[in-house]
DNA sequence: TGTCATTACTCGACATAACAAGTTCTAGAG
DNA sequence: CTCTAGAACTTGTTATGTCGAGTAATGACA
């Protein structure tokens, strides 16, 4: 006894793949197929709604999926649109490090620790080049990899972009990635400098290590493609965190438990 | 003029955090913590509903959110736990080439072709350990890295473990993760073996690419830490995709548009 | 004693409904 | 003609409710 229900438009309701799956896939297949050009677009979730004769959570649930992907993003009182394929060997080569070595584990995110904007003082404003009595936005948080704490990310933007950040979900996405990608902005590239350190109270409390112990000491300077600063770093990754790319390297075929 | 509502719990229910961003941060801590031990445990969804004062939805947009990172995964029917932190070397060297290199890129996920059961036959009989009769899971994706295809993947698993897997998002999560963490089956070895072959039609079409273009083809054995075989393989990979990787190492600090 | 049906739980999928909070555009006030 | 208030759209968050489908323990029946 297969219950009717109302008749959408072409979706399956009977079979055992959820409305929302169904939907997702379609949508998606319009996105790769070029239906729905990149940046800009997207019907509406009201449209889709009746489009597709389902309810809001339904339609939704396939978005946010999509999202996920990274097929789309939305902007709140704007739209929905589809994301354009990133050139991501700027990512990559921007990010390097302890990011691109995560991001090969599996489970990664990070905790936002503090988000507070003040003065952007004498270094900061420097860099980001701005006065010194300029508010920017200071952004903490702690990157876990695998449940462990690899590094604490400071990071300040300009109080423009800084406003904006904090409302994202910056606890899996690529600050890099919100800004090409979702703001439009273009980035150029990055200055860095390494050096080694210890940890002080501070820091061995945020990456749940000994007081003392070694902390490499990154500090990163992004630019726009048009040369304008919008993006000032320290990095402090767990000086042992870097034995996990060696483990990877040494296995050949062998070395299970 | 601050609305009071029904004053729930420790959540603050004024703040512009939304309330499910509270909870997930709470049970993430917990876990992080060891409060929930991995493997087993978490409270049901009403339960937490109760104890938080929320509504079902919310309190699963907080559950969904933590799945999404990998700290915990539910079983329909029984409940919710803790996923353990996974060893990750040991997936690293499994899966290796193009996966590792695509999960340094973004947007990566997989479109699943087809799943159907068959008997195993001689070939992938002999590798899985099983009659020519016995019926297996054949499980055909394509693998999308910044929407273009990269490859495609057949993997032949046991029949018990391909219907779980069939209902899996496999459109994102990894299989050796869901094997691993979810079904508990620790990963051994993997014997593999490469040869460069010229793609047929249907290889083609699959990964867009011209008739007769040079393919990679991996044939993989994957076998449990135990010596059980579990998961047998052709991945046939873009010749070109391996140009991703040369880009990335390539580039030196400059190389922008 | 062993099988089977019932029941009580858990998560999965949707629907409907409301309000909040952004954005954009337009019409009216100054 | 400029500026502003507001309407009309968008996505974001949350509540309530319903049905379905897995899982597990219980107890009745053969």
């Amino acid at each position: 006894m297969v219950k009717p229900r109302k008749t959408p438009s072409q979706l399956l309701h009977v079979s055992p793949v959820p409305l929302y799956t169904q939907i997702k896939e379609i949508l998606r297949d319009r996105i790769l197929d070029g239906s729905y050009q990149a940046h800009e677009q997207m019907p509406s979730e009201s449209e889709l709604m009746s489009t597709f004769g389902v309810s809001r959570i339904t339609v939704r649930q396939a978005l946010g999926d999509l999202q996920k992907e990274g097929l789309i993003f939305k902007i709140h009182g704007k739209g929905t649109y589809v994301s354009k394929p990133k050139a991501f060997q700027n990512i990559a080569e921007l990010q390097g490090f302890g990011e691109a070595m995560s991001s090969m584990g599996y489970e990664t995110f990070s905790r936002v620790v503090s988000i507070k904007s003040m003065p952007a003082g004498a270094t900061v404003g420097a860099r980001l080049n701005a006065e010194d009595s300029e508010e920017v936005v200071e952004l903490r948080r702690v990157r876990y990899l695998n449940r462990a704490p690899i590094s604490l990310d400071v990071t300040y933007v300009p109080k423009s972009i800084g406003e904006r950040l904090s409302k994202e979900d910056l606890a899996h996405r690529d600050i890099f990635l919100i800004l090409e990608n979702d703001y439009g902005i273009a980035l150029g590239a990055a200055e860095l400098q390494i050096e080694s350190m210890l940890a002080d109270d501070y820091l061995a409390r945020q990456l749940k290590v000994e007081e003392g112990a070694p902390v490499l000491r990154i500090e990163r300077l992004t630019l726009a493609a048009d040369g304008r600063p919008v993006d000032f770093e320290f990095l402090y990754y767990r000086g042992d965190a870097f034995q996990y790319r060696m483990r990877i390297e040494r296995s050949s075929s062998r070395r299970f438990s």
